[in-house]
DNA sequence: ATGCCTTACGCAAACGTTTGCGTGTGGAAA
DNA sequence: TTTCCACACGCAAACGTTTGCGTAAGGCAT
């Protein structure tokens, strides 16, 4: 089992100095030509390849981007994940991924360990629990050091950097406008309890749309889902003898959940009931009868953070001082579970 | 914004030298104990942490696993990291990841990148392409240099290492055992084309397992899928006027595929046709009907890589020589889409 | 007063790089 | 023969740690 190889053995075994070899391996005409192609030539024979560690420690920066999200096993996160990846690739960036499992003090953790001396800076998605207990210390900490760090889809409104979101309002507004142009009247919406940002928003677009069609907004059509592991009993609660024609899900979860339940109680999608559910996911796209769903299109959100973030690491200091919000446009993604009938 | 502070700014700031505040700070009993509190308050005044990069190089290791995966939106690999994170936080590791997308290309930068310094060791699921390319060079130099090597699920047998595996062909065989014991004769597979090592195991245990029951092996009732993307295309011609009381898919996007297609030619599931998929992942719980499916326990088998990884990154010399294949028991999850018919 | 031991600290090397600058050697010009 | 200039290379510092060992100061015993 060979050792990696390092300058200093390259250098011993050609009898030079260790300065000689790294200037040779970088061509430096400092190196006389016959020196150059013999430690390349040895350099390629060992397989040298320089330490990223020592490099990371001269240079004093890692290139590697540091990305923290709720949950790893999620389809919207992976999206993002992949966005990101793809920039940071191209741009000779290394991603390193850890999940906070939606834990406060994991995030606080990860972004410590991350952030002293293995990411350059952060993408970063915050945890329920962070935006529960409003305690930003560890983000604010690591932007002080010196450390860009870029918000994206839970983001927070009192830290100041750069962010990547969706128009949550706007999307919900559009598809609950969708629904009303249906012809639909009764739309409930299922969304999540209050803290979390995304959820309200698209509560805030669901009713801005109601108002702008004169819709009566209906205290008994919302159903604030509290434990999203258990919201298949609670929507089935919720929707026994309610006479509801449309269902807005703010998340592709509680849309499936409701055609389920709809389906258990005999209901037909989309002609009793239609649905529109939020977040382009596999679910929504194989489902019987296919969702229609607001697409927030996680791939571009995790390239546009991940420009945001390269363009901080490596922009001039004019441009440090300036945060930008990038906002992604959602779509709406028609399907069967909104088609119209016929006649 | 103060820059992150270092054992020489401490030092500089209370007059002493860096190894003192070093020892003071691990609690050296060489310093006396009215510096050593000095020199903690500091730290602690001035939130003071050691910079990894500086340690890994001093400690010529990383406390990193790197993990490599085929893709990065997939389910089954998601719980896979998930186990992964978390034996890996509990001993203290980090774990970066990076997707191959497939690629052989992405998958040997990847590895040499991180194999330069970023990580320990590794976790790795090769790319199709690699499988496809049977060039395992890369793989066997890591290892070369002293960094392990653990495969998971799409494995080389060529590859001396540790590996975690489920045993495809008996999961698959159980599978197809259950729709037998069922009562169903005209048994179809989809799998995938040969060189997909583990489309080809489920494969075996299909065909095992008709032989066991002595129903014969019927080629037409056996569809290998090319383009994956296009499945459903491939699954309804392959179906069209083909008379199956079962399937069996070696995946979950097979199966679903094959339920919508049935859906669509009006075969009622699981009255007309049972299905069984493979890999347990939300589109077979949500699905309606639900779909049974084996399951790999993903994060099982993460929690099972990381172990093999971190006991031969932390073992004794003895243990570095011996391999150690890890079989994760696939288990069948009994939904609908197998349900007895009353009668 | 001298010697010795303990206490409390600093020095320096090491991990693997990069790079500005200093220097020895050779040849050519005067 | 002397002087000068390239050329080709080495030295050393720096990044932030850790740690074995050396050592100054002080106290105590003789």
């Amino acid at each position: 089992m060979k050792q990696k190889v390092t300058l200093k053995q390259i250098a011993k075994e050609l009898d030079v100095s260790i300065s000689t070899v790294s200037k040779a391996l970088k061509d430096s005409v400092e190196i006389s030509l016959d020196t150059r192609q013999k430690v390349k030539a040895f350099a390629k024979l060992y397989n040298y390849k320089p330490n990223n560690i020592a490099l990371s420690l001269k240079n004093r920066k890692t290139k590697t981007i540091g990305v923290i999200i709720p949950e790893i096993v999620h389809h919207f996160f992976t999206t993002v994940i992949g966005g990101v990846e793809k920039v940071a690739n191209e741009k000779g960036y290394n991603v390193i991924i850890c999940s906070s499992n939606n834990s406060f003090d994991k995030e606080v953790i990860n972004m410590e360990m991350l952030a002293s001396g293995s990411a350059d800076g952060f993408i970063l998605s915050v945890a329920k629990e962070t935006q529960l207990k409003k305690d930003y210390h560890h983000i604010e900490e690591t932007m002080n050091q010196g450390m860009p760090v870029v918000l994206f889809d839970r983001i927070i409104d009192e830290v100041v950097c750069d962010k990547v979101i969706i128009d949550d309002a706007k999307g919900a507004q559009t598809a609950t406008n969708h629904l009303l142009s249906l012809g639909c009247k009764r739309i409930a919406i299922l969304t999540t309890v209050d803290y979390i940002s995304v959820g309200k928003l698209r509560t805030n677009g669901y009713l801005r749309a109601l108002r702008a069609y004169e819709v009566p907004e209906r205290e008994e059509l919302i159903l604030k889902i509290e434990d999203i592991d258990n919201c298949e009993s609670e929507i089935s609660d919720f929707l026994k003898d309610k006479d509801v024609d449309a269902i807005f899900a703010v998340n592709e979860l509680f849309a499936v959940a409701a055609a389920k339940v709809l389906h258990e109680q005999g209901k037909n999608i989309p002609k009793d009931v239609a649905i529109i559910g939020f977040t382009d996911g596999i679910l929504s796209k194989h489902f019987i009868p296919s969702l229609t769903t607001v697409s927030q299109h996680g791939e571009d959100m995790g390239v546009q953070a991940a420009k945001l973030l390269i363009d901080k690491l490596e922009g001039d200091d004019a441009a440090i001082e300036e945060y930008r919000t990038v906002i992604i446009d959602t779509s709406l993604v028609q399907r069967q579970s909104t088609k119209k009938t016929k006649g």
